[in-house]
DNA sequence: CCTTGACCTTCCAATCACTGGAACGATTAC
DNA sequence: GTAATCGTTCCAGTGATTGGAAGGTCAAGG
């Protein structure tokens, strides 16, 4: 099996196995005798492997983890559940800031008329001299995050 | 004023504010005989424009747009609410990714014991040959995408 | 044998928005 | 005078890819 073969069975491309390979995530492929890479069913199997946990956000990082507790058969799974909270809690705090940017945004984008004229509830927003009165614009119809003094 | 107090005065290092001129999102600043960079007021107004537009998460490239419409005494409101809706169908489309990432996750955080024994749902969701399967293991509790057939 | 095309190889560069550090010059306070 | 703090430029790295250039290899067809 090639490189190309190799990546059709595990849905990584190419480049990428090459990626893998290049930073230690994946051990370096046998050669043919021309300097083709070689893989084996193993290999796609622990390419898919890396494919899925990508695919649930898992960094780099996690996913070396996670692939020396796969090969460990005397692991505990609380190591392995360990990692996932780990990254369920980035994923949960990401999702919270990005939620926060989000909401402000779209209670400046309602209050803005969106029309030929110039005046902009956004850039007053952005423009604003106090950054407290950022927040004070934004939460005016409904409170998000109270600045409780005043 | 020099780069450091003009860094204070805005809440951007001098670092990012030499950044943001080498990119050409702020024009050059003036320079002291020594070759030390000149602040004014206004300079600091547009870096803290920057700063507040970076903290909603808008890109560089979208907040050189923006800072185009609010020195634009013509611009349209309609204009500036355009950049803000992209970013916000972005930002939302982010979350729910992560959202969905997250939900399978927690659901297979919940399905594994999380002891000493080396049996773990997460691994096994992980190594599936059948990537729908992957999904089914971790939509048994409550389904998130149906795959109907079957 | 030669060509064509599809594959493989390595290496370098770019993405995005920074951040850190090295090596060195200027200013300021004592 | 000198030590600390500031400023300068330039280079490199982050994370996880993706793209491209330049060249070697393989299989098929004429």
């Amino acid at each position: 099996m090639n490189i190309g073969q190799a990546a059709k069975a595990s849905g990584v491309s190419a480049k990428l196995i090459r990626y893998y390979e290049s930073i230690g995530l994946i051990p370096e492929a046998g050669r043919t005798a021309a300097g083709y890479r070689v893989y084996t069913p193993q290999d796609v199997h622990i390419l898919r492997f890396i494919k899925r946990a990508r695919t649930l956000g898992f960094s780099i990082e996690r996913i070396e983890r996670l692939i020396g507790l796969w090969r460990d058969k005397d692991r505990s799974s609380a190591e392995v559940k360990a990692i996932a909270l780990e990254h369920v809690a980035e994923l949960e705090a990401k999702i919270a800031e990005m939620r926060a940017m989000s909401d402000t945004l779209r209670e400046l984008v309602n209050a803005c008329h969106g029309d030929h004229r110039p005046d902009c509830p956004i850039l007053r927003d952005l423009a604003a001299d106090d950054p407290v009165a950022a927040d004070d614009q934004a939460s005016r119809k409904g409170r998000v995050a109270g600045a409780s003094a005043g």
